[in-house]
DNA sequence: TATGAATGAGAGTTCATTCAT
DNA sequence: AATGAATGAACTCTCATTCAT
């Protein structure tokens, strides 16, 4: 039994698989899971039909591989961003504008991970939860209780304000149009939710507009 | 046929569509859309598959009118309750509550409300946004632009505002679990938009939680 | 909820099912269970592909239902022609004579049989066995220990013998050619098997054929 | 290349291919033809799925090539025994008890052989026949022929007789259990069998079994 | 010689929809 | 108006086979 694996193989196989779930998100975030075409996402990678079927076990398994790496992404995208700062209520506004350029920056991920997060398939829901179990964590940790420590916030629950938060975040930035941009701006949604955070609420700036 | 039957064929065939509806919001809600089965929503109604081509073209046809019907049912209930008060702070936290109240007790409606604003079927999120245009003006007018005409409210865009309140409802109370409980309440959401949106923001209550 | 079930859908679905067991049969016969064709089946009965699925689960429950029928047929027709006779040796030839006729008369149903007693999927071997049954305790009672009580038979296990009657006759059975001919004669094959089992074996008759 | 090397691949290419076919027939054998997968075949004998096409054309060359082997190894396994005692009573009993012993020895190989005998695939059963041709005529020649010479059988036509032999045999000793054991004894069968054949139908013994 | 990525024909199965009754 | 048998397009998934390395 004489083995010939190489870098060669390892290196298209991994570039292979990196086509398809490409072209599997752009799939899945236009045309819903169950309407999603598996022979179309392996053409639409450059490969014949049957492809998609050396690389994951099903259509199912295809989907949760990309929910976990989405959540994964969306979370280094944020963490990255809200750890910029050491303050937490200038971290509230990193959180939605890093958030709302997910959005914008990864159009089909934002739209496939809404669709299972709102959509009828309770398996993809639990893997969703599980998935952004850090990201509650985040905002829960590194932000609200930070707030609080640092005396800036009210003496709210921090893994009660989290699951808040991060609902406002998503239910509004999913809501972009098809360039990506919500229909409300990050800034609006940060600084609302401060007016709601903070032990004193900021002098209100931008009167004519929210 | 003589006239005296019309009235009571009328009656049956309303009756006949109205269990149609009611087992095909339940389905919808619990397989999505692509996951429904025509079949067994006729079945569960009581009726043979081929009865629902009687009542509504096609599958697609079931769904838009249940959006519309629904829509209808949702504003009516909202501004029904809405408008028992005069005070616009006190509206906000109707229409929280209210909101709330809704996706409690038409679970199914909310589910399936809540499948098609996320989903990927633009056609179906064209129609929703269309039959829910009074409920953004409800807000827009009877809330958000009362409130800054009676004084008591920031000089915000109500259009704008109207969205991300919207928004905020949907987003959170679309979150419920099985038995339709949101995983939080509506008036810490209320407090929460209030103090972003009061001139005067409120002494703070609750300051353990939220 | 009217229901118009009448005789008339009754009547067509128990044709339709005919239709295509028959099919079945024969397709089941020349393909064998992995390599039939269920679109071709239902074709072959004169029906669009899907309409198999109106009628049965799957293909493994189609090869099930024909298992189970054509053990019905085939111990009726046996049984029907062992019992003309109350002799046990006489009914010794009459068993394998009846058996050949099966083979012959219903050679596709035979051939099924066979692949399914020889053949690896051991769900189908379990179901063959269960509907088996009948005929086993038919040669075990109503010839084997018939024939002993009658005293014409040797003093042999009845179980046993009649498993050992059945393998005989199914493996020399099955063995026809395209016309449903065994090679070899029921009543040379029952000559044997008569020798080896009377107290008294024969005198030889037929010298220079078997 | 060098020629010093060739012996060596040689050697290696004919292990390869024993490796390949030791484990095709345990597949076969476990999933019938059908059934059986050429990647799993490969794998098993610790190969990659490639390899098997560099030394087999096909699955059904594959097949074929397994039968004509275990044909010759079944001959060979046979005509050893058989030709230890030169009485044909003698043979007859060694025949079976050698065949039942190949069943046993040669689990694999014999179910494969069974599948295809009693099996849908014209194209394997010619080739089954074929290769047993030889044995046909050890039964008919060195067993039926010889007994008649000898004075001991009766006088039948030893070509039909060795069809009847093999058939009983075929069919007793393809139904093993999974340890290889047949329901019924060698010793029984070939009891059965000689008081058919002889002139002189032997005592009885064993009256309590079979 | 061995490898394993890629292929694509073909399978079983589902189900919205039609329509004669 | 209600029925339910029939339809057939469309889908996911399997796997024998090819071939460049």
């Amino acid at each position: 039994m004489v083995r010939y694996k190489d870098n060669e193989h390892e290196k298209i196989k991994s570039e292979t698989r990196r086509s398809l779930l490409d072209a599997a998100i752009v799939e899945f975030a236009r045309e819903g899971y169950e309407g999603a075409n598996i022979n179309r996402i392996s053409q639409a990678a450059g490969f014949a039909k049957g492809t998609i079927y050396n690389y994951f076990d099903s259509k199912r398994a295809l989907m949760i591989t990309l929910i976990e790496e989405t959540a994964g992404l969306h979370l280094e995208f944020i963490t990255e961003q809200v750890h910029r700062h050491d303050d937490a209520s200038r971290r509230v506004e990193l959180f939605f504008n890093a958030g709302f350029a997910f959005a914008s920056n990864f159009l089909a991920h934002g739209l496939v991970m809404v669709n299972n997060l709102y959509g009828p398939d309770t398996e993809f829901k639990q893997v969703m939860y599980q998935a952004y179990l850090p990201m509650f964590e985040l905002v829960g940790k590194d932000i609200i209780a930070l707030g609080i420590s640092q005396g800036t916030f009210r003496q709210v629950d921090p893994t009660h304000m989290a699951s808040m938060l991060m609902m406002i975040y998503l239910g509004i930035a999913s809501q972009v149009n098809e360039e990506g941009k919500p229909w409300v701006e990050a800034d609006q949604v940060a600084g609302l939710v401060l007016n709601g955070l903070l032990n004193q609420p900021r002098a209100q700036k931008n009167k004519s507009h929210v």
